[in-house]
DNA sequence: TACCGTTATATTGTGAAAAATATAACGCCC
DNA sequence: GGGCGTTATATTTTTCACAATATAACGGTA
């Protein structure tokens, strides 16, 4: 295929991944780095703040992925020491280890993939 | 992994592949069903209008992948017998095959993600 | 020659997604 | 008790991709 590609040019595959249930995206890639900034910083707010998104866009998206799990990926507490916080549940930190599996697989394919462009 | 999702839902493993150029997108399933439309329908317009497309978007696209390819996938015709028209090149030809093929390749590989999302 | 459907291109309108902003409640700690 | 930082939620504003619209040129054909 690379004979298609303009000269010298750095063509490659790419792509998204994510997992869906009937009604809605339940988890991908920003789904994922989010999770982990949670992990990593104990809140919902602070996870928001490092990836510059909106503290409401990230409150929507632990929404909806606590909603369609059978038990919450994300728990949260209000008020408190430090003015409250959120964490990963078990569920959740499952959730961390076999998405970021899937996504490693993908990145596998995807190189395949840009490998066989050059064949 | 099943075992976080609610009860008796039906989730499964999905995404979007394309390739891509150091400046822009090359080639996705969008594009490619674009060239499909062309080929079939000979003309751009009838292909944006089978896609529920705009021309603009559809000349956009068409422009895009001509100026990233070393030969025009799509040649186009001004004036003449029905005003002119579309086809697809050689070139064009075989970057639907290939992409139409690795399209299906990324299909078997979502479809095992699917599946080992009940193992 | 006038007409037609198309390519080619620019400009304007629009709608949905996202950000930004606002507000309330909560519970520890000084 | 008051302040603080957070969760939780609603509303407003902004952005941006896309559609819609407009216009010109082209070359067979009737």
């Amino acid at each position: 295929m690379h004979e298609l590609f303009a000269e010298g040019q750095a063509f490659r595959a790419n792509g998204r991944l994510w997992i869906e249930g009937p009604a809605d995206r339940f988890l991908g890639i920003g789904r994922l780095e989010l999770l982990e900034q949670i992990q990593t910083t104990g809140s919902i707010s602070k996870a928001a703040k490092a990836m510059g998104m909106s503290y409401k866009k990230a409150w929507d998206l632990v929404s909806s992925m606590n909603a369609q799990a059978r038990q919450p990926l994300v728990g949260a507490q209000v008020g408190g020491a430090h003015g409250g916080g959120a964490a990963l549940t078990p569920a959740g930190t499952q959730a961390v280890a076999e998405f970021r599996a899937m996504q490693e697989r993908f990145a596998q394919f995807l190189a395949a993939e840009t490998a066989r462009l050059y064949q």
